[in-house]
DNA sequence: GCTTTGACACTAA
DNA sequence: CTTAGTGCCAAAG
């Protein structure tokens, strides 16, 4: 069952909690994969609600904020409304809320 | 099936 | 610290 690489992407998004971020490469390296840039163009391409499936909380691994479909501004905007603090467009204590891909699928059933 | 496209990452200068 | 250049991968054209 092949599915499609931004699909798995997608499923990601939902195990990022509020408050919380990760990364491009994070996200690939949980999949097993080295497709940063994919992954990028997944989330650009993203059908779902960011309600269901926040891709703001996806940022640079060096803790910049990155880019986003509706402008990097807004992408802020929600990571504040959040509780984040943002400062010269990169987050304050990037290295504590990031989420590695090895927290991945915590929550969920182990394989 | 080859070419182009990027919401990236890494290294060197 | 910033800038530039190269590598990278999957999806879309």
């Amino acid at each position: 069952m092949g599915k499609g690489f931004d699909e798995r992407c997608y499923a990601l998004l939902q195990e990022i909690p509020s408050g919380r971020v990760t990364t491009y490469k994070e996200i690939a390296h949980a999949l097993g994969a080295k497709a940063y840039r994919a992954v990028g163009n997944a989330m650009n391409k993203n059908p779902y609600p960011k309600e269901s499936h926040p891709c703001h909380r996806v940022v640079r691994r060096d803790g910049s904020v990155g880019g986003y479909a509706e402008g990097t501004s807004e992408k802020i905007k929600l990571l504040t409304d959040e509780g984040l603090v943002i400062k010269e467009e990169r987050v304050v204590d990037f290295q504590k809320i990031v989420m590695r891909a090895d927290e991945f699928g915590k929550a969920s059933n182990a394989r």
